[in-house]
RNA sequence: GUGGUUGUAGCUCAGUUGGUUAGAGCGCCUGAUUGUGGUUCAGGAGGUCGUCGGUUCGAGACCGAUCUUCCACCCCA
């Protein structure tokens, strides 16, 4: 019996318009990535279970997409674990394999795996799906895209100077212009945590900081309370509900708070770096803007963090990530290999430039002019002038049956094709083509030599 | 994972307190018009009302389960 069809919750099937819109933004993106001396990698859709738990956190392990093992994979659990139910213990037994989360992650298993055959610094970049088990939302997807750009093997600051420099490059070539690149420091997270007497309960205090703008300063305060925060140390924090002003102005501020801290000092010593560098060499349609309750991805960000923030009045949120990680590679094995990355949430990119209509309208691939089809004869002769257009360059096809004129013509109109050709018994007699402009109406007897100027 | 929300024609949606044969607009097909589309007019096709089960003489409507959509949490791109 014929079913209806449907794709699994979360996923997306993408028609033409949108391929080509999607892979306009992958090859703008990706020109600046090779401007830039990034090189790309693709590493496979799934990896080693091994590989990939246990590096997101706890909530990151549940989001990860599990493959289950080939075979009869039931018979071989020992039968005590089976008695369990235990989900999480027994998903280790019977799936060894799992989509992959991120392209971090890979990229680092990556580096370490190849590191006899890559000069360090190795800048690479990597455009591919990523799958996580997440209740899907607006903009939040259970399949998408990520489009990473890293630097492993330096710990210099100037790639962090470059990366502010990358983000303001790709969202000046896509038109976007007026991106807030928002900045902080981990070692600025972590020397507040230090200063109030929190120092063990760093994350706890970072997520609770990371909603401030989204629920106020009061229900943050009660978060931490409730996170397990001394009150006298969230009594502490008043000066940094405060900060204000430009870049100067809030590291002043956060001196005066992190002065007890070397690490704390270490983060705005960095900071300032990046922020002095940035402003003699300037951007061209970005702001970079130091936000202290930045505090995404903290598993494995060690220095620097990025957020981008599409332009004032555009509902949605960061479309683009990133930061500085000193021991990715550590766990697989392979230490002091500090990397730095970034990351453009695709998604919601393509969703923001349809939303400011910032897609060109030259973009689009439509066969440029349809041959009518009158019958046998004359498709041949279709044909072959066909094939003179496109060793032209000129895309052109032939209607592939001889339908009513009126079906033909109406297949021209709904795809947009802009010509048409009536190449009839008339014509071939007369060697001439009639060229008809579809949106005008207008039609013309051209010889091929006209046609193909007409059309180029 | 928690709480809410949605599902009726290809698409966008009506459908009254449960009552005969479930509607509209757009799209599609045919014709007016056999070498001229996008306009107009006339006609036509297309639905196991998400799925399974229950209540009822009778269910698109009520109840349960399940899937799906969207939203808020959690988390995150």
């Amino acid at each position: 019996m014929a079913q209806k069809p449907s794709i699994p919750k979360g996923t997306r099937d993408f028609n033409p318009e949108e391929v080509v819109k999607r892979d306009y933004i992958f090859n703008t993106i990706k020109s600046q990535f090779e401007i830039f001396g990034f090189q790309p990698i693709e590493t496979p859709s799934f990896e080693n279970s091994s590989t990939l738990m246990g590096k997101y956190g706890e909530e990151g392990d549940r989001l990860i997409f599990k493959i289950l093992n080939s075979g009869d994979y039931l018979s071989k659990v020992n039968n005590d674990l089976y008695q369990t139910k235990d989900s999480n213990k027994m998903t280790s037994e019977i799936s060894e394999k799992a989509l992959r989360y991120d392209l971090t992650v890979p990229f680092a298993r990556y580096v370490v795996q190849h590191q006899n055959d890559i000069s360090f610094p190795f800048k690479r970049y990597q455009i591919q799906p990523v799958w996580r088990a997440d209740r899907p939302q607006k903009g939040r997807f259970r399949e998408f895209y990520q489009c990473d750009a890293d630097v492993v093997g330096s710990n210099s600051l100037w790639q962090e100077i470059e990366f502010v420099q990358l983000y303001d490059a790709v969202f000046t070539a896509l038109g976007l212009n007026g991106v807030t690149i928002k900045i902080n420091n981990r070692k600025i997270l972590s020397g507040i945590a230090e200063v109030i007497g929190a120092k063990d309960k760093l994350i706890d205090f970072t997520v609770a900081l990371d909603k401030l703008d989204k629920i106020g300063e009061e229900k943050v305060k009660e978060e931490m309370v409730e996170r397990g925060i001394p009150q006298s140390g969230i009594d502490t924090l008043q000066p940094l509900f405060r900060l204000k002003g430009d870049f100067g102005a809030q590291v002043a501020e956060l001196m005066t708070i992190l002065n007890t801290s070397e690490e704390g000092k270490k983060g705005i010593e960095e900071l300032e770096f990046i922020n002095k560098g940035i402003e003699a060499l300037g951007l061209k349609t970005a702001t970079l803007q130091l936000d202290v309750t930045l505090a995404r991805g903290l598993n494995y960000y060690t220095g620097a963090i990025f957020e981008v923030a599409a332009p004032e009045g555009v509902k949605m949120g960061s479309i683009g990530g990133g930061g500085r990680y000193d021991d990715l590679t550590g766990v697989f094995g392979l230490k002091d290999m500090s990397g730095v990355g970034i990351s453009f949430g695709l998604d919601r990119i393509y969703l923001v430039l349809e939303d400011l209509g910032l897609f060109p309208k030259t973009i689009s691939n439509t066969v440029k002019v349809l041959f009518i089809n009158f019958g046998a004869d004359e498709a041949m002769a279709c044909m072959k002038a066909i094939m003179r257009l496109r060793s032209n360059g000129i895309k052109a096809e032939l209607y592939p049956d001889s339908a009513k004129m009126k079906k033909q013509m109406s297949y021209a109109n709904n795809r947009d094709i802009p010509y048409v050709v009536l190449l009839g018994a008339s014509e071939i007699e007369s060697n001439s083509y009639t060229l008809k402009h579809m949106r005008t109406g207008e039609q013309k007897e051209l010889s091929m030599e006209q046609l193909i100027s007409a059309l180029s």
